[in-house]
DNA sequence: TTATGATGTTTAATATAATTGTCAATTCTG
DNA sequence: CAGAATTGACAATTATATTAAACATCATAA
C-alpha cells in the first residue's frame, strides 16, 4: 500500500511539518515519522485525524485524485449571474459563479409580490436549501405548505416536487443551495 | 466516523459471517466483532486485508459514507439549532437540520464586530460558498484577501485554508452552504 | 428433549501502534 | 561564525489493537 509516501508527499506539498502535522492532529511527531517510514500502519482512526488535519478526505486519499483546479473566489454583488430556469418567471435567480464547474450552486433568490414558480415539477437529484432573509414565502414540497419567514429556513430532497409562491404584499428574498447544482 | 456499521453492512449485504471474513482476511472473528462495534479502530492495513477480501476498494468504501434519512421540511427561525465548531468564538453559526444526515449544510452565519474564526485551518473536503446578507466581512482563502459587502458572495474549494472576520463596526449575517456538512 | 452447527460477543494474553524523551543534522538569526 | 530553533529519526515505555479461546444465542435435526 505505502501509505507512508503518499502521506508524506501530501504532507510535504502542504508545507507541514510532522511536529505541526501531528499537533493538529493531536499525535506525535514521532507516529508520523513511523507512519511515513512505514514502520507501522497506523489504525483508521489515527489516520482519519492526520487527514483531517491536513486536510484530505479518506476517499481522496485512497483514491490519487489529484488536484482540482480552482478558479474564482470573490463575487461582488454585480457579478452574481442571472439565471432563468423557467424564462417568463417574475422570479430573479441570482448565482454565486458558474454552477457547471462546481459541486455546490448557491442562489440569490428574489420573489416580488405574487412571484411564483408554478406547479411544474421542479424535481432533480441531491438536496435543496434555504433561509429567508426579507420577506415571507410559501414554500410547498411534496403537498406540504409552510409560510416561512425572515430567518426561517428548509432542506429537501430535490426529487420531491416542490412550488415556491410570494403570497405577501413584500418583496421576499432567499439565500439558497442546491448540490449539486440543479441547472 | 462509525466504520463499524458501514463494514457490517456491506459484509452482511455480501452475506458473509464474520468468521468466513476474517478467514479470508487472515484476522480473527474476534476482531471484526469488535472493529464492527466500534470498540477499536483497526489500523489501515487490517482494514485493506478486509476490504480486499469483501472485496471493495478503500477509496469506495470511505465514499459511500452517506446515508440517506429525510424527513423535516420546514424550520421555524428558532429551530435553527446552534452549532460552534471552535468553540469559545463569538461568531454564532446556526445550522439547518442536523447535517449528519443530508449533503447539505447551510448556515446561518452571525458575526459582530471584531468576530474572527481565527487563523487555524478550518478545512475539510468538499466545496462552501455563502452570500453576505448584512453588513461587511473580510473573507481570506489560500491566503487572498477581500471585503465582502450585502449582496457580495465567495464559493472555494474548502480544502483551502479559509478565514472569516468581521473588520467593520455592523454586525455582519452570512447565509453560506457547504457540500458535503463539514461538522 | 438433546445434540449439532453456525452465528456474534466477550475476556485474558500477546503483538503492535503510539508516546515520551533524546539525538544528530539541518536551517534560521544575530 | 556561534547559538538557537527546527527538523526527522530512534530506543524505551505506555497504550491499544489483535489473538485465541471460551461463552451465549439461535437455529435445525435426531
Amino acid at each position: 500500500m505505502d501509505i507512508g509516501t503518499k502521506l508524506r508527499a501530501i504532507r510535504k506539498q502542504r508545507g507541514l511539518s510532522q511536529r505541526e502535522l501531528a499537533a493538529r492532529a493531536g499525535l506525535t511527531n514521532g507516529t508520523i515519522s513511523l507512519i511515513e517510514k512505514n514502520k507501522t500502519s497506523p489504525s483508521v482512526a489515527s489516520l482519519k485525524s492526520l487527514l483531517d488535519a491536513i486536510p484530505i478526505s479518506m476517499a481522496e486519499f485512497f483514491s490519487n485524485l489529484e488536484e482540482t483546479a480552482l478558479s474564482k473566489v470573490f463575487y461582488r454583488a454585480d457579478e452574481l449571474t442571472v439565471v432563468s430556469p423557467t424564462g417568463d418567471q417574475q422570479v430573479t435567480l441570482r448565482q454565486l459563479g458558474n454552477a457547471e464547474a462546481h459541486a455546490l450552486q448557491v442562489l440569490h433568490e428574489t420573489y416580488p409580490p405574487g412571484a411564483d414558480t408554478g406547479p411544474e415539477l421542479l424535481s432533480h437529484d441531491g438536496e435543496e436549501a434555504g433561509i429567508v432573509v426579507q420577506g415571507a414565502i410559501e414554500v410547498t414540497v411534496d403537498g406540504v405548505s409552510e409560510t416561512l419567514n425572515a430567518g426561517d429556513g428548509y432542506l429537501f430532497d430535490s426529487r420531491l416536487p416542490h412550488r415556491f409562491r410570494n403570497t405577501g404584499k413584500e418583496t421576499c428574498i432567499v439565500i439558497s443551495a442546491c448540490t449539486p447544482p440543479s441547472f
